[in-house]
DNA sequence: AATTAATTTTAGACAAAACTAAAAAATTGT
DNA sequence: ACAATTTTTTAGTTTTGTCTAAAATTAATT
């Protein structure tokens, strides 16, 4: 596999929506930053290796080969994105570009050896589960605070508006990236919420709670 | 820079004897596993980027700015050898071919951030120098205990002889990478030495003696 | 249903990095 | 010194991944 095929593999995965509906031409381009052509050129490729099904004029899906082949992706990039937050003190946002490099070295004992060191994480920086090496993976759910009814439960995974002035906010509230909460209480007249937090219980307003994200661990 | 203008660099670099002598088309195409046709039209490439110097029929040196490239080269591929043997626990004979992928991952801040995470290495687990950020080293020495004077002082980085049955004989004498020895005496008669180790002195065999590579820390 | 618009594919070209085969230059041995 | 050998370069292809321009197909609108 070529670097080009997998970031085009890795592409499809993404774009199908864990790989239920057919993926266009253009949205592969649009997504690529290439054009049609280049992907039409690409996808007969990864027909020829079945790697995805394909038939003109019908988009493309993977093959179950071809989903294997995301997963394995999918799973060196969240790793590597651990790797940079946990030990490397990158911030979550920063991790992106540089995990979308790594993910293409190949090495198995590497990417074991990272998972160990890093503690088996089931979750990237960003709230996104790590597929396990036969490419399984608890289907998490990411979701606003806003959204979640009293007694939901989960790890502090992001924020919509990542303006400075919010990001300090956050900081002075003792509210960070991998703390986990717990919702106490949601107050129907202006949408406040109280939340517990590691330094006791505090209500946040609603504009708060529609920008920070929890993973919702889903309890095996 | 491509991946493959990085090799050759690289490559260069190696065969010019610390940019001191010009390097033949063969040597590199050697080096590389490619043919020389080949490394006659890579070398016209870099030549145009003033990379090297080249004129046809006289082999190539790198320019200054070629130098500085393979330098922070060197310095990614060294960074990433000390974490893979220091954090992930590979063994320091399977780390090579990794970093040969791995050194070529675009991102100062990472550098600079591994750097800090593995506490600013000065040599890698092969006892090779680690330039800094501006290509700076303390051009270190690796020599086999045999060839040591009395008095000197060295990190163990390497085995001539990598049998099992070699390994398991500094294993049960308390040997191991990373160790600093210090010679304490020679006997003229058989060639044996005596080192001080962690756990006290021990005589060591001129066989010994002869398959053992310490580095000579350069003290600044 | 027919026309128009959007999407997708084909055809032909190009740059990067490799190759083979043959020519040119440098080196070596007598 | 000059023929033989080795090294290096040139010329012409190939593969991978991209592009533009034009043709084919599908989708949307009157
Ligand atoms: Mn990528
Ligand atoms: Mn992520
Ligand atoms: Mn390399
Ligand atoms: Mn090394």
């Amino acid at each position: 596999m070529t670097l080009s095929e997998e970031d085009y593999i890795k592409t499809i995965y993404h774009l199908s929506d864990f790989n239920s509906k057919s993926v266009a031409t253009n949205a592969i381009a649009e997504q690529m930053n290439t054009k049609p052509s280049s992907v039409t050129d690409m996808v007969k490729k990864l027909s020829e290796k079945s790697l995805v099904n394909y038939k003109k004029y019908q988009g493309v899906l993977l093959s179950e080969k071809g989903r294997l082949v995301a997963l394995s992706i999918i799973r060196k990039h969240r790793l590597w994105e651990v790797f940079l937050v946990d030990k490397l003190n990158f911030s979550w946002d920063e991790v992106h570009v540089v995990a979308e490099q790594l993910e293409h070295i190949k090495s198995d004992a590497l990417i074991d050896k990272l998972d160990a060191h890093l503690g088996y994480p089931k979750v990237d920086p960003h709230g996104d589960p790590i597929p396990n090496k036969d490419g399984v993976f608890t289907k998490s759910v990411k979701k606003l605070i806003s959204e979640l009814p009293v007694g939901s439960q989960g790890v502090c995974v992001g924020v919509n508006d990542s303006s400075a002035a919010f990001l300090k906010f956050l900081d002075k509230n003792k509210i960070a990236l991998g703390d986990t909460f717990k919702v106490l209480e949601i107050e129907e007249f202006d949408g406040s919420v109280t939340i517990s937090t590691r330094s006791g219980s505090i209500r946040i307003s609603k504009q708060i709670a529609t920008n920070l994200f929890l993973e919702i661990v889903d309890e095996e």
